[in-house]
DNA sequence: GATGAATGAGTATTCATTCAT
DNA sequence: TATGAATGAATACTCATTCAT
């Protein structure tokens, strides 16, 4: 008795198939993050994920290789998704220093509005190649407007990375006062050598809110 | 006009204990810094503190509970040592912001110069450290010639030591050029709103050299 | 009308993963018993129980935490074993008195016939136990019949689970002779106020042969 | 510059070495009764003997081998010392049954009042030879007047230890009411043949208070 | 794919005992 | 005698990984 319209069926049930296997992986990779913003890279074991996603111990295996594997898999998935999506906003910026500006503001509120978010990214301390290449850019971009100086690149970012890291372990613990985030942007500007007008006036633009991106989990 | 008899014994007695105990705890918080140089954080075990140190099993743990608590202990231990160099040389300094600024010099050069002492204090937070406290009270002082303006003594820390701290990652990992350091030390500065003409005069001055520990455990 | 395909045979996988599950715990029990037997409580350790049990070290730890509760575990398994098969037996009697009465005989007859087991139970005690239930039933009923008068049920239940247990102590370590056992049911029904003929009646009719269960392992 | 009257001087120091010596002993009983109490026997160890009597490690070892014999030496101080205080109080009493009676009326008001030493007693379940020895020469007595009849002297001794150390579990863990306890002696005379008036008259009279014994420690 | 019981090498931890002061 | 740091054999426990269903 077989059913009509087979290869329909069969078509439909791949597809079915495909985006529940989709969905199992971000199932997962939302647990771990979940856990590491709890209880920290170290300590987080495979028992607590699996827990953490109400999936079955061989299903982890099924998708990762081990706790390292999901971790980086989780921060890629977090990261590079905030940087898309900041990426969007920046768009049709053209100057490097607005460009900067921007996305620090942007990524400091994501801090400050998600925390598991922030715990995961500052307690793993991987950096998604995205980031770093698109600041990497900016900052590039922003010295040959000749309105930063900085000795080199390498300090402009340390000082950008580390900054916000520390801000992004004292989000993680505790609540900041909004204020907070442009003041550590003025600092950090103020350190590029930004001509303070500028970015007085800078700081005094509304941030634009950020495009809600479909996949997220929970 | 010393006790007769038993008081004196058990007072030797006490104080031969004591010396003996922080001899053991040096002991093995010194193999423990050289396992982690050898091994890595993550690899390490506990046997092989136990090993490096030359003590019993039994003995490690009447002195700490687990991995996390010794290599804690460590990063204090070294961190605070350092820092107490550092207080020396300053002590005859008033100027804060000038303290605030041989002791970043001193401290990044300390880095780079022991590159296992640098990968361990990095990987490692404490809390109630000495640095912090420091630093809190240079912070301060400094704010208060008015030759320094930060939004928030919250942000000049985060900056500070996140700078700090992600360039030490850096050293940890690859040899940078002697002006880096400076470098560092001017953006700081300068995120800080010290002017540029005394920040130049200041790093133009020597860096003296740090008095060598006669402490050294094995 | 079976389903088809997936829930059956996810079904059976649980049916099947139950059974095993079963299955392993017992084998764990009875190894615990058996090691318990030779070595004695204080002596035995959890490599005992695995190596007797044939699993893993792992597996023990999916089902105890520890040696006390692998005893208790198995003492629990091993009295409401007994309990069930008691109850068979007196399934038809609805005299609460007759029931306490051939109760005690069949547990004590039990309790001398296997030293195992008798040694096992005597020494532990666990909480929620069924035969803390059954006797507790037995008693209240006991009572309304107005055959036997106690100042309140803990008395009747400390006396009777004291003067048993007591004696399995003492059938642990040593033979006693069989009348012993009615000697003993003789005292307790004594202590509750039973008629003296009436005793003397129940005690000569003979102790009817328990059910041989098909239920052992290994 | 020798001391005067050295003689008297050591004779005196050699009589305050060995108070000290009993004191430091006696003090590592009552520690060990207090650990049995709150932990059982098979979870307290050395240390936590020598936490609770305060003194060092080495100083047990001077005084006891090892858990067992500390355990063994705090059960013979504390329940002989016990029994003899009864005895005490039954010297001028020569009707066995009236010894046996009041004695157990003693034990029990003994258990009831003192928590920690019913909970020692009832946990470590070591009985003294003195206890045993005195209760068979009294069960002996008794049926030897014609007023008690049991089976044999097993079958009584079982019932009344079993049944006291049954009460005393259960007074270790909660409160009972003070009738509870006659009640006990009640039942107990009762399985023992006892005339039923006889036992009315008994429990009605007062129960002397015992001798306070001077080496109660704490 | 999903499941979860079983595995066991690796690692952590305890605790009775010693001994120099 | 009292002390308590040190010891290490014995033991407990975890957790990544496999695999049959």
């Amino acid at each position: 008795m077989p059913k009509p319209g087979k290869s329909t069926s069969s078509a439909s049930r791949i597809e079915a198939d495909q985006e529940r296997k989709a969905l199992t992986r971000t199932k997962i990779l939302a647990a771990a993050v979940r856990v590491v913003a709890e209880k920290g890279v170290t300590t987080a074991v495979i028992d607590d994920f699996i827990r953490a996603a109400g999936v079955a111990r061989g299903t982890f295996y099924n998708y990762f290789r081990n706790t390292e594997q999901v971790l980086e898999a989780a921060a890629q998935w977090l990261e590079d998704d905030l940087i898309v999506s900041i990426d969007e906003v920046l768009a049709p910026i053209d100057d490097p220093v607005e460009r900067m500006t921007l996305g620090m503001r942007l990524w400091l509120r994501k801090a400050r509005g998600d925390r598991a978010w922030c715990a995961f990214v500052a307690r793993f301390r991987y950096h998604g190649s995205l980031v770093e290449e698109v600041l990497a850019r900016d900052i590039g971009g922003a010295v040959r407007t000749g309105r930063v100086s900085v000795p080199g690149p390498a300090v402009a970012r340390d000082l950008i990375v580390g900054t916000i890291r520390e801000a992004m372990g004292r989000m993680s613990d505790s609540t900041v006062p909004i204020a907070y985030l442009d003041d550590l942007v003025r600092a950090i500007l103020r350190s590029l050598g930004v001509d303070a007008e500028w970015i007085a006036a800078a700081l005094d633009k509304p941030v634009p809110a950020m495009p809600r991106k479909p996949r997220d989990v929970r």
